[in-house]
DNA sequence: TTGACACGTGACCATTTGGTCACCTATCTT
DNA sequence: AAGATAGGTGACCAAATGGTCACGTGTCAA
C-alpha cells in the first residue's frame, strides 16, 4: 500500500485518474509519456501494483480496460496513519483543512447528498 | 519521502519515536527485535533513510544518538496530496477529524500556545 | 474473415534495496 | 591509560523492483 505510493509514476497515474477517472491504459500510457519515456508494458505493471494494491481498480470494457480510482484505502491511510502523527499538532491542522474546504466549495462525488 | 515510509520497519521505526521521542540507536534497535530479527546495522540504515527523507532529525549526545521525530514532513503530505484526494469525499471526512480531536483533548507539544 | 487494435503473459536484464560483516572512531568509566 | 560502550564506514551479497521485448489472446470494423 505505501509501497504503492512510493513511486513517482505510480503518483502521477493516480493523479491522472484524479482529474479524470475512468482512462484506458492506451491513454494512461499517453499521460505517462508527456513526463517520461516508458512502454505500454511499463505502464501497464504499475498499474497492476496499483490494482493489487487497491488504490484504482479496473473492469473490461470490450477491448479496452478502464481504470476507476478507488479512494476508500486513501482515506484509511489518512485516518489510521496520518491522522495519528498530526494529531499532536494539535486541533488546528484540521482547523485549516476545514477552512480550505470551505473556501474551496466541495467538487463532491457524483453521489445523491440528502 | 513516500519511499520512506514504504518499509514496514520504517514505519515501526516511526511509531515508536512516535510513542517515546528521542530514543537512542540502540533502543530503537531493541524495540525493532521485539518484531522481527534485524542487526544494528539494518536498524542504522533504515534510520539514516529516516533522516535524509526528513522525517527525523537526530543528533548527538555524547557517545549516543538521539533521534527524535519530525512532524513537519508528514503534515505536509497529508496536506497537499491526501487532503487532495480526501476533499473528494466532500467535508465529512474532515468534520469526523475534528469531532476525533474534540473527544481526544489533544496532546500537543510543548510549545507556546498563546 | 481478415486484419488492425487494445491488451496480457512470461522470460529476461539492469539497477536498487535490504541486510550483514569486518573493521574503525569516539566517548565514558574506572 | 585501558577497557568497555555506542556508534560509523565501506565492501559485499541476495533479493526485490523497474523496465523491456517477443509473442499470444480477444475484440472490433470493413
Amino acid at each position: 500500500m505505501f509501497r504503492a505510493l512510493a513511486d513517482p509514476v505510480r503518483r502521477l497515474l493516480l493523479d491522472a485518474l484524479f482529474q479524470r477517472d475512468g482512462r484506458s491504459l492506451g491513454e494512461l500510457e499517453a499521460v505517462v509519456n508527456e513526463h517520461v519515456e516508458m512502454t505500454r508494458f511499463g505502464v501497464a505493471k504499475h498499474l497492476r501494483l496499483l490494482e493489487q494494491a487497491d488504490l484504482v481498480v479496473a473492469r473490461k470494457q470490450g477491448r479496452v480496460k478502464v481504470h476507476h480510482l478507488n479512494p476508500v484505502p486513501i482515506q484509511q491511510i489518512h485516518q489510521r496513519w496520518i491522522g495519528k502523527y498530526t494529531e499532536r499538532a494539535g486541533v488546528a491542522s484540521v482547523l485549516l483543512d476545514l477552512k480550505h474546504h470551505i473556501e474551496n466549495p466541495a467538487p463532491e462525488p457524483d453521489e445523491d447528498e440528502s
